[in-house]
DNA sequence: TTGTACGCGTTATCAT
DNA sequence: ATGATAACGCGTACAA
């Protein structure tokens, strides 16, 4: 306490006219010596700078206040149920630790319990909306379970194989790795024997590593939505058949369609606002149009109302839009797009579980989050053109 | 096995791996599953479930391959420049390094050295887009510079000062805080005598560790627009002033208008699409309307846009529109929506270099970005009402 | 040119 | 009920 080891810096206070308070600004290294009374340790090499101004109490300064040992100290501290102590000294190493403001250190921690207490996050550098919730979830999760989460960003062109984060673990600065990159990865590059890890919202080359929401539950919702209201011909304009969403979702939609006796029009794309454009205006100029379609990424229904609206294709009167990527924006847009609200947030928590507990060596096992989803109907959607008049026909 | 693993050392700092710029790293080494015969090191002892699959090699392990002493290897792989060492060790060394697929341990670097590699980003929960860009600058940087970026959440509502995040540093999981949340803190607040720190893209309660972007140089650049297409009267429709950059957006427009004779009406709203849909519609009917509006973020422009559109006043015609978050989306809306594009991704880079600088024991000081910024004009500006016909007045 | 010795702060396993 | 001791894996001043 009160070590007043502040340099007044003169300021460079250049910023618009912001009269400088003279604030005390710390960062700056002083010579000067503690002031008497603290045990004064000056084992600082010369010429380094110390991290933080005020020292950090360690166990054994407690240890010395109080008049016992290390170990104790650390036993007391840790709530160490096998042993008892006597409530006395017990009573008087917390008090102390409390009074020190006595904060354990991670670093030394983790080194001997070989935990780390962190897990790395690989994420791509996308402009989605859907990287953000996910990683709020998980970062509220690993809060919970006492982890913090270290991002990594994955190239967007080329992506690396789940392998080559490895070195994360094996340097002992992550205890796991969540790989919530979208391409899939060819085979070869499984991580066989490798670091715990886990892949969100795609399936891996290896499998029992997969943690994954219910993509043919949604394609099925937005086909509930199309039959529900008479059409008959539908539309799956998604992004690129490399990424795993994308084409589990064009699977489910073969499937089902085929099932139902739907017609069904893929179109593969950029996940972008340009490659919505494009997309659908190629698909305007060819063959039968379909009457309703589902958009893969927010993104790209940008692209996808520009390119109708360009054509002069009404929406919904011609053209019925579903995104698969829910936002709140969608429902201020000239028309209000449908959406299927999908579980982004308990995805990124469910995955935080299935690594931790794979960190803790429960076996491996793929997980699918069973949220419920809802179709989100807005203006974007309505009966086909020559459907009977206004009301759902089912009603 | 002739892997690439790059345990080569660069520099004086000895920042062995730390980029993940090995090629295939030691993990995916077993992807053939080998025939019998060669694999080394199999000493798990049974019952206990490893960590990772592989045991990790230490300095020492070198050490007892080659014949030397551990400190000699420490020296090697360091690049120690102060020592020579013979070449024929040096070579072995390294060999049976990268043979063993030797990772520094960064725990215990860390705990050594007194510097853990790593910051701690706090953001907010937030939707909008700017934080994203925010963090893949910031992200991109610290690995350049070899560090790791943790993410910490601050809570929306009721944000924590800054102090409270002082915890991370106190127990070595982070050298730094980068502290990016938008809310204005209370001087009492103040982080003194603390751990490095800088606040992102807002003004913290101490001086000298603000790194933000030229928010009087965006408002300059809406009012350039406006006079040049000959507005004369300008409405900032923002978030709530206890964001720091709306505040300051706020004082320097009132101060640009003041000196360039142009009306201002400042609308406080909620950053989402409900608050921008409210404002607007409040500001419709209040008054003398303006004719030009500046929205100080993404989700907001499309609850302005639909307000708008309700209330059936033309943009450009009646009123033009620019917003201060840029994203491609706006190019693809109804109306195409101009913005002023900021360097979001620099603020974050730039904000990493400042902390490590602070953490390096430089003198506080405050940073602004400076790198351009634009205007981008899409279909939403437009002269006033009653202007001159249609091309620019100063042409 | 290389080895010795010690410490970073904590925990775990012995003893006492 | 508490203390002593040995790691955890690495870095470094100093001795040889």
């Amino acid at each position: 306490m009160g070590i007043e080891r502040s340099v007044r810096v003169a300021g460079p206070l250049g910023v618009a006219g912001m009269t400088g308070e003279a604030g005390v600004t710390s960062g700056g290294e002083a010579a000067t010596t503690s002031p008497a009374g603290e045990h004064g340790r000056g084992d600082q090499p010369p010429g380094t700078v110390p991290i933080s101004a005020q020292r950090r109490s360690r166990l054994v300064d407690i240890a010395e206040a109080v008049g016992v040992h290390v170990s104790t100290v650390s036993r007391v501290l840790n709530g160490d149920p096998a042993q008892s102590i006597r409530p006395e000294v017990y009573e008087r190493i917390l008090d102390t630790a409390r009074q020190q403001g006595y904060r354990p250190n991670a670093l030394a921690r983790a080194l001997k319990r070989r935990r780390t207490g962190a897990l790395a996050l690989v994420v791509p550098l996308l402009r989605n909306p859907i990287w953000a919730k996910l990683q709020r979830g998980a970062l509220q999760r690993a809060r919970e379970r006492g982890y913090v989460i270290m991002i990594m960003e994955e190239p967007t062109e080329d992506p690396r194989p789940p392998a080559d984060y490895g070195y994360l673990v094996e340097e002992s600065r992550a205890d796991g790795l969540l790989l919530a990159t979208p391409l899939r990865i060819p085979e070869h590059a499984a991580v066989v024997n490798g670091p715990p890890h886990v892949y969100v919202n795609r399936r891996g080359p290896d499998r029992g590593h997969d943690v994954v929401m219910d993509e043919p539950g949604a394609i099925r919702m937005l086909l509930d939505c199309a039959v529900d209201l008479g059409h008959g011909s539908v539309a799956l304009l998604d992004g690129p058949p490399e990424v795993d969403t994308v084409y589990r979702r064009v699977g489910a939609a073969r499937r089902a369609c085929a099932a139902r006796g739907l017609s069904l029009a893929v179109r593969y794309a950029a996940p972008t606002e340009d490659g919505g454009y494009d997309a659908t205006t190629r698909m305007l100029r060819r063959g039968p149009r379909p009457t309703i379609c589902g958009v893969g990424s927010l993104n790209q229904v940008f692209g996808v109302l520009a390119a109708l609206r360009d054509a002069g294709v009404e929406v919904p009167g011609e053209m019925s839009v579903v995104s698969f990527d829910d936002d709140e924006c969608l429902a201020y847009l000239e028309v209000p797009v449908a959406s299927v609200c999908m579980p982004l947030s308990e995805l990124g928590a469910a995955a935080v579980d299935a690594l931790i507990a794979r960190i803790e060596g429960a076996p491996a096992g793929d997980v699918m989050v069973r949220e419920p989803m809802t179709l989100v109907r807005r203006g974007s959607v309505a009966p086909p053109p020559g459907a009977a008049v206004a009301a759902g026909p089912r009603e």
